[in-house]
DNA sequence: ATAATGATTTGATTTGCGTCAAGCGTACCA
DNA sequence: TGGTACGCTTGACGCAAATCAAATCATTAT
């Protein structure tokens, strides 16, 4: 097998390299390689210049940063926020691993809003000139890429419905459902997780205060529905959750 | 000239069909032709099959169905909407001649909104393969596509910033502010100008009932900031309107 | 360890928007 | 042209979430 191989030939810090590489990442069957031949995924390897390691708390990029490259999530967890005329944040998304951050910049060639790691994580930097080079002569992965940018609008427009239409307490729902899903897809468990995020960070995300969201998951907690511990979340009846989705505001 | 000669050979029904392509579109300079070569725009023309004409009322698509190309809006006025699991409908945005409809699709292969001609319109199809196949040799078009999709999720954040942090006599405003100034970039009036959505309408894409957003007009026509008749809006002090928006909620 | 700071919970009160209801204007169709 | 249906406005009232406030719990730094 080729690592082997590599192995016995370069020094141990380009074994280092080798293992960060896309070919071995754990957010592989998530991010951009989704799809690649060995060969293609050589290729794009080729350009994710550098992976980036972030403490907690750190900005990847600031509202008005010139954008010159999107981000893949190797580890760790993100929010990023925009910030209103009058001084006001709002939350915009939370983007765990596998998941690509960035592409507001695009269009304007600055970045619009915040990106700023909720934990120590690491990212892998990919030159937008490069990957749109690349995307020219590897269908899968220009394909790929629109993918997921098309993904992240649907998400937007599931996060407006969200906001313009359901109550306090179903939005913490479709919140807490929505990492639960997520966490599924990345094999951990999806009724028992850590929040990363404060009240206040989920609560601007939701479009709620954070006594608000306190509140709502007391609730959830006295029906039974699940347990609360700080930012210790457990899921107990999935399926319960999932039913207040559903008949929403019918009943 | 290339178009006279082509007048002098061509049959009739052929030159309608030119007066329709991308080089002699009123929308061409907000669309995806922007910053094309005469012989990129050529191209790209060949790839746009057919222009097709809309009744106000009629889906350009539902959700649900197959999805294979996206829309540029020649003329008209759109609305998208999702359905949310227990039925009730959101309005994710209004679009206007030169933007593109569809992009929603291009994620998982299947629409996941609708799209409604709220004015009776005509729309450009453009067979998605056919494009990303055109991109890979046409970088203007590649970078310019992946604007529009990026423009449209700093968009959506917008309205999620004004879902979850304006009030509704602000969110009011916000959504003046956007029509007036997106009809400005087409050289119409920005203070003078129809409402195509009704009052329901743009309600649901503000997160408020329509009496509400009745209501909110009312208030904004009784401080002497626009003048409402029906759908005929009347921007009268754009720049109190802006000054409400700058420091929301702060005094 | 212990102080200090920040996050969270819970209660009391207020308020902005939703809900319900009635009446009116406009546009479309027979 | 008249009728009917739909969209819009306005008022009265109720409720869900915001605000204000205080106590408790966690986490970080000294």
């Amino acid at each position: 097998m080729k690592v082997a191989t590599a192995q016995q030939v370069v020094p141990a810090v380009k074994l280092h390299v080798l293992k960060d590489a896309c070919a071995q990442c754990s957010a592989r069957e998530l991010c951009l390689p989704l799809g690649l031949t060995d060969d293609e995924l050589q290729r794009l390897d080729e350009i994710v210049g550098n992976r980036q390691k972030m403490k907690r708390g750190e900005h990847l990029y600031r509202h008005g940063d010139a954008f010159s490259a999107i981000y893949a999530i190797k580890v760790g967890f993100f929010k990023t926020d925009v910030i209103t005329e009058d001084g006001r944040d709002h939350v915009t998304g939370f983007q765990m691993n596998g998941e690509i951050l960035g592409m507001d910049g695009i269009s304007g060639d600055t970045h619009t809003c915040n990106a700023i790691a909720l934990e120590d994580s690491e990212v892998c930097v990919i030159p937008f000139v490069d990957l749109e080079h690349l995307a020219t002569s590897v269908p899968t992965l220009q394909r790929h890429f629109h993918r997921v940018m098309s993904r992240e609008i649907v998400r937007d427009h599931g996060i407006m419905m969200l906001l313009g239409t359901l109550r306090a307490e179903e939005r913490l729902v479709a919140f807490l459902l929505n990492l639960s899903q997520r966490y599924a897809a990345r094999g951990y468990s999806p009724t028992e997780f850590h929040l990363r995020a404060t009240r206040d960070e989920i609560g601007s995300y939701l479009g709620l205060k954070l006594e608000t969201v306190s509140r709502a998951l007391s609730q959830l907690q006295d029906s039974g529905l699940i347990v609360v511990q700080q930012k210790y979340i457990r899921i107990t009846a999935i399926d319960g959750l999932k039913k207040m989705l559903q008949h929403a505001q019918t009943c």
